[in-house]
RNA sequence: GCCCCUGUGGCGGAAUUGGUAGACGCGUUCGACUCAAAAUCGAAUUUCUACGGAAGUGCCGGUUCGAGUCCGGCCAGGGGCACCA
C-alpha cells in the first residue's frame, strides 16, 4: 500500500518535472512587470527556447573568435580533442565543461581567449567501421564530426569554431608530412627491424587491444611476434632534456611527471662483458652491481645473437625461441607470463670469483633494454627468483639488513631493499649505494666494465600498417633507396577508392597508388605504404590552432602571441604517452629552429571519469545488463520497466557500452537543458576524481537552475537601503569563486554560490540585495552561460553578459571582525567563544580559562601548558 | 608483474594545508501550503548514549599539546605499461 503510493509519486514526478512545455501552456502565475520593463513571462526558465536563442546571440556576435592582434593579454584554455567516434558522451561533455568555464572567466577578467576545437579523425575505428558497415573511413568520420559538432555546440562551448581542423583532411596531414621530411633531414628518423603482433591467419599486424589472451580478436589464431622494417623518431635523443623539462613544469600534477619520470627511467648501473665458455662475450647491464656475488645464472632474451646462435646448432633451443614468440608483445603480458628458459649448456665467466654461471634463454629478458642480457641475481630480484625457483638454480643472500642476518633464508619471495652487503668478499659490511659505487670503480679501474647511464625510454616507433592515417612521405627505390617526396609534390594524399573486404592494408594493395617514379633517377619505385601512428597528430595540433597559414604548419610569430598553452586539460589516460610525445614534437621543432620553447603545455589538468552504477541480472551463466533508462530506480532498490521486477545494483564504474551504463549527452540535454547539465558536470566531485552520474543528481540540478530564475526575477532596480551582512558574503563570494576557479575547484565555487543564494533567498529587499543579484548572475554566467544571459535581459544589463566583465572585489569587505575560537582541554573540544579578530594571546587565554565547561574538564588539575594559536584555538595541558 | 593515484555520514564531497571533522549538494524523515498532487518553503539528519558525554576520516602502529592532514607497515578500488585514443 505505502510502496505503491510511492511508486506512484516518483513516477508521476519523474515524468512531469522537466516538461517545460505544459507548465508554459498553463501558464496560471500572472506575468509580473518588473520596474525596469523588462517582462518576466514565466516562473519557469525554458532551456528548450532560451540555449539555441543565445547560442545563435554568441554565434553573431562572434564573441569567442579569437583575435591575435588584440592588445588584451593572451590566454590560451585547451581540451584534449576528441576522436570523432559519432556521439559525444559524457566524458567529453565534463571535459569541455572545464575548459569552458575557465575561458569565459578568462574573457570576463580581460584576457583575449583562444579556445579552439578540433578532431583526431584518424585511427582504427573508421577502418572497422569500413569492414563491418561497407562505408568508407572518410565519409564515416566527416558525418561524425558534423554529428559531434552539432552536440558541442547545443552544450554552448564558448568555442572559436573559426579554427576548427580534422587531422584526416589532407590540408592538416600535409603540414605533418612537411614536418616529418624536416625531421628526417634534421636525423631525428630512421629506419629500423622491430616487432609487431602478427594474426597469420587475416594475415594483417594487430593493435595490442586486438590481441585477446594471446589471440587474434577476429581470427581467434594465435598472434605471432613478426619482425618489420620500421620508422622510428629519435626520441631518446631528448631523454634528459625531457627528463630536466619536468622540473620546470610547475602547474603539472606531480602523479604526471612521477609517471613520465619513471617512464624515462634513467638508471646509473654497470655495463661488462662475461667471457663465455665458447670463447666469445657477452655484455649486460645491471643497475644491481652491489649484488654481484649473488649472481647464480645468466639470461638473454630470445632474440638476442646469442640465442639465435645457439638456435642455429640446437634445435631444441629454436624451438624455446619459436615457443617464445608466441603471444602478444606487451610488457604486461611479458611480465605475467609464466618465467622459461633454456639452458644454453654455454658458461659465464664470474668477473671476481672466476666461477662459471649457466646460461639461460629467458622469456623475460627484454632485448630492447640495456644489452637484452642481465646477470641473475635471485636473491634480490623477483622475476630472477621465480625463475631461479623454477629451474633449481641457487639463490644465495648477498644484502640483509644485517652483518648477523647473512645466513637468514629468503620467505618465499626476493629481497629488493636496503641493507648491508654479505657474502660479497671485499663488500661485506658496505651499504648498498657505497657498494654499487665501489664495483663500478673496480670494473672501471680493472678495465673489464663501466658505469653507465641507461635509459627506459626507447624510440618511437610511428610505422603503422593501415590505411586510416598520415600517409609517411617515402618512396623506396631499387636504385636509391629510400628516398623523400619532395616537398612541393605533398601532400601525399591518401587514395579515395580502396577495398576493406579482404583484411590487411589497402594501400598496400591499391593497385596504382603506390606505384610511382623515384625523384632523384626517375626509375620505376614504390611509395612507402605504412601510414603515422595517430599520437604524431595529436603532437602538433595544438600549433595549429593558434596560427592555420595555407603554406607551412604554422606561423613562428602567430604561434608565439598563444602559445604555450596557458591550460591544458584532459583524461589521465594520456599522462604518458600523448604528452610525452608532445612535448617531444615541440623539442623537435625547437631543435630544428622551428620554434622558440621546448614546453607546449604550461599547466596540465587532468580530470576523472564520468562513472554510473550498473544494472544487471544473471540469467543462466551470463549477466545481462540494463541501461539506466530501463530502470526506475527507488532507494534501495532498482526495477525493470518492462516487468516490473528487481534488478541487481552493480558497482559504480566507467560508463561503458558493455555494460550499458551509459547516458547519452544530447537526451539529457534535450530534456534538462545545457545548463543544468554544465552544473552537475563541476558540482560535487572534485574535477579530478571520478563523477558518479545519477539521475538524481541532474534533477537537483534543473531545481537550481529554477531557483536561480526565481531569484533572479526578484531583482529590484528601484530597491533601497543597506545590508551590510549580505554586502560582505557578495564580496566574499566574488573572490573565493574567483579563486576557486583558477585553481580549477569547481566543485568549491559551485558551494560558494548556493552558499550565496542562500543568503540572498534570506535577505529582505534592499539595493545591496539587487546589487547581489546581479553579482550572482555574473558569478554564474561561466558555469550556466545560457540562464545568465536570460536573467541579464531580464535585469536589463548592459549587451550579452559573455562579454560582461567580472565584478569588482572590495578588500575591506572580505575580512571578518570577528572570529570564533576554539577551546580545547588536551586536544579535546571543551567548548568555543566569539573574539574580536587579532586578539592578543593573553585575552585568549584568560576567556578560555574563565569558560565553566574548560573548568569542569580540567576538574582541579594543574594547568601545565596552554597553547594559543591565534584567531583559531586555546589548547590547555594539565 | 612494474609504475602512479585514491580511500571521510545512506551518497557526492568540504576542512583556511598540523588547529572546532562532516561546509555545500543529493537522498531520507517530519511539518507548512493544497480538495489532492506536483512545485515551493521550514526543520531534522555520523554513530552510540545513562543526555553528563563517548567513539569516529579503509586497517594496524608511530611522531605531536593537537593528525583526515606527517612517518612506517598492510588492505581495497582505479589509471598507465609503448599499435585503443
Amino acid at each position: 500500500m505505502r510502496r505503491s503510493r510511492r511508486q506512484r509519486c516518483r513516477s508521476s514526478r519523474a515524468s512531469s518535472s522537466p516538461r517545460l512545455a505544459t507548465c508554459a501552456a498553463r501558464r496560471w502565475f500572472p506575468s509580473s512587470i518588473r520596474p525596469n520593463g523588462v517582462s518576466m513571462t514565466d516562473t519557469r526558465f525554458d532551456p528548450s527556447q532560451a540555449d539555441g536563442r543565445w547560442q545563435r546571440a554568441w554565434e553573431e556576435a562572434r564573441c569567442f573568435e579569437a583575435d591575435s592582434n588584440s592588445a588584451k593579454p593572451k590566454s590560451y584554455v585547451l581540451e584534449m580533442f576528441p576522436y570523432p567516434s559519432g556521439r559525444i558522451h559524457i566524458g567529453h561533455v565534463r571535459n569541455y565543461t572545464m575548459g569552458d568555464v575557465l575561458a569565459r572567466y578568462k574573457r570576463m577578467t580581460g584576457h583575449e581567449v583562444l579556445h579552439p576545437m578540433g578532431w583526431d579523425a584518424f585511427g582504427m575505428p573508421a577502418e572497422n567501421a569500413a569492414m563491418e558497415k561497407g562505408v568508407h573511413p572518410d565519409g564515416w568520420t566527416h558525418a561524425n564530426i558534423d554529428n559531434m559538432k552539432a552536440q558541442l555546440k547545443r552544450i554552448g562551448f564558448a568555442l572559436d569554431w573559426s579554427r576548427e581542423l580534422a587531422t584526416c583532411d589532407a590540408a592538416y596531414y600535409g603540414h605533418e608530412q612537411a614536418m616529418f621530411l624536416d625531421l628526417y633531414e634534421a636525423g631525428l628518423v630512421y629506419r629500423k627491424e622491430s616487432e609487431v603482433n602478427w594474426d597469420p591467419v587475416d594475415m594483417t599486424v594487430l593493435a595490442n587491444e586486438q590481441v585477446i589472451d594471446g589471440k587474434g580478436w577476429r581470427s581467434g589464431a594465435e598472434v605471432e611476434k613478426r619482425k618489420l622494417n620500421q620508422w622510428f623518431l629519435k626520441i631518446t635523443q631528448f631523454a634528459e632534456d625531457l627528463l630536466d623539462g619536468l622540473g620546470k613544469l610547475e602547474n603539472w600534477p606531480d602523479k604526471v611527471r612521477l609517471m613520465q619520470e619513471n617512464w624515462i627511467g634513467r638508471s646509473r648501473g654497470l655495463q661488462f662483458s662475461f667471457e663465455l665458455s665458447d670463447g666469445e662475450s657477452l655484455a649486460v647491464y645491471t643497475t644491481r652491481p652491489d649484488t654481484i656475488f649473488g649472481a647464480s645464472f645468466v639470461a638473454v632474451a630470445p632474440d638476442h645473437p646469442v640465442a639465435q646462435r645457439v638456435a642455429t646448432i640446437n634445435c631444441d633451443a629454436a624451438k624455446f625461441i619459436e615457443q617464445c614468440k608466441r603471444g602478444g608483445t606487451t610488457a604486461a603480458e611479458l611480465e605475467t607470463a609464466e618465467k622459461l628458459g633454456f639452458d644454453t649448456g654455454i658458461g659465464a665467466r664470474h668477473p671476481f670469483t672466476g666461477e662459471y654461471l649457466p646460461v639461460y634463454i629467458a622469456n623475460f629478458v627484454l632485448m630492447d633494454y640495456g644489452t637484452g642480457a642481465i646477470m641473475a641475481v635471485p636473491g634480490h630480484d623477483q622475476r630472477d627468483f621465480e625463475f631461479a625457483t623454477k629451474y633449481g638454480l641457487p639463490i644465495p643472500r648477498v644484502v640483509a639488513s644485517s652483518a648477523e642476518d647473512a645466513g637468514k633464508p629468503f620467505a618465499g619471495e626476493a629481497e629488493a631493499g636496503e641493507g648491508v652487503l654479505v657474502n660479497s668478499q671485499f663488500l661485506d659490511g658496505m651499504e648498498v649505494e657505497a657498494a654499487k659505487r665501489e664495483v663500478i670503480a673496480r670494473a672501471e679501474k680493472d678495465g673489464w666494465g663501466q658505469g653507465t647511464t641507461v635509459w627506459r625510454l626507447r624510440d618511437w616507433g610511428v610505422s603503422r600498417q593501415r590505411y586510416w592515417g598520415t600517409p609517411i612521405p617515402f618512396i623506396h627505390c631499387a636504385e636509391c633507396g629510400v628516398v623523400p617526396v619532395p616537398k612541393d609534390q605533398l601532400p601525399v594524399v591518401l587514395p579515395e577508392d580502396v577495398d576493406f573486404k579482404t583484411p590487411g592494408n589497402p594501400l598496400l594493395r591499391h593497385p596504382t597508388w603506390k606505384h610511382v617514379d623515384c625523384p632523384k633517377c626517375g626509375g620505376k619505385a614504390e611509395r612507402e605504404t605504412d601510414t603515422l601512428d595517430t599520437f604524431v597528430d595529436s603532437s602538433w595540433y595544438f600549433l595549429r590552432f593558434a596560427s592555420q597559414p595555407a603554406n607551412k604548419p604554422f606561423d613562428r610569430e602567430e604561434v608565439a602571441k598563444w602559445l604555450p598553452v596557458e591550460q591544458y586539460i584532459g583524461g589521465i589516460e594520456h599522462a604518458i604517452l600523448h604528452l610525452l610525445y608532445a612535448r617531444f614534437w615541440t623539442r623537435a621543432l625547437q631543435h630544428m629552429g622551428q620554434l622558440d620553447f621546448a614546453e607546449p603545455f604550461a599547466s596540465l589538468f587532468t580530470q576523472g571519469m564520468v562513472t554510473h552504477e550498473t544494472y544487471s541480472r544473471s540469467e543462466g551463466s551470463k549477466t545481462v545488463y540494463y541501461a539506466p533508462d530501463e530502470i526506475s530506480r527507488e532507494a534501495e532498490r532498482a526495477l525493470l520497466k518492462d516487468d516490473g521486477g528487481e534488478v541487481e545494483i552493480g558497482r559504480v564504474i566507467k560508463m561503458s557500452k558493455s555494460k550499458k551504463n551509459t547516458v547519452d549527452p544530447d537526451e539529457i540535454v534535450a530534456k534538462y537543458g545545457a545548463d543544468a547539465v554544465r552544473w552537475f558536470m563541476l558540482s560535487d566531485s572534485p574535477p579530478e576524481r571520478d563523477l558518479p552520474w545519477s539521475e538524481a543528481g541532474i534533477e537537483g540540478c534543473w531545481r537550481f537552475v529554477q531557483r536561480l530564475w526565481r531569484l533572479f526575477g526578484q531583482f529590484d532596480a528601484a530597491a533601497t537601503g543597506e545590508d551590510k551582512a549580505l554586502l560582505r558574503k557578495t564580496h566574499q563570494t566574488i573572490a573565493a569563486v574567483a579563486e576557486d576557479i583558477e585553481a580549477l575547484s569547481f566543485n568549491k565555487a559551485v558551494a560558494r554560490l548556493y552558499e550565496l543564494t542562500g543568503a540572498i533567498e534570506k535577505a529582505q529587499p534592499s539595493a545591496t540585495r539587487s546589487e547581489a543579484i546581479r553579482t550572482a548572475l555574473l558569478l554564474v554566467s561561466p558555469m550556466m552561460p545560457h540562464l545568465a544571459e536570460e536573467g541579464w535581459a531580464a535585469i536589463g544589463g548592459d549587451g550579452l553578459i559573455a562579454n560582461a566583465p567580472w565584478p569588482p572585489v572590495d578588500p575591506a569587505l572580505l575580512v571578518e571582525d570577528e572570529v570564533t575560537i576554539a577551546i580545547q582541554h588536551m586536544g579535546k573540544l571543551r567548548d568555543t567563544l566569539t573574539a574580536p579578530k587579532g586578539a592578543p594571546k593573553e585575552d585568549l587565554e584568560a576567556l578560555a580559562l574563565a569558560s565553566e565547561k574548560v573548568q569542569r574538564s580540567i576538574d582541579g588539575a594543574t594547568v601545565r601548558k596552554v597553547i594559543v594559536v591565534p584567531d583559531r584555538l586555546v589548547n590547555i595541558v594539565t
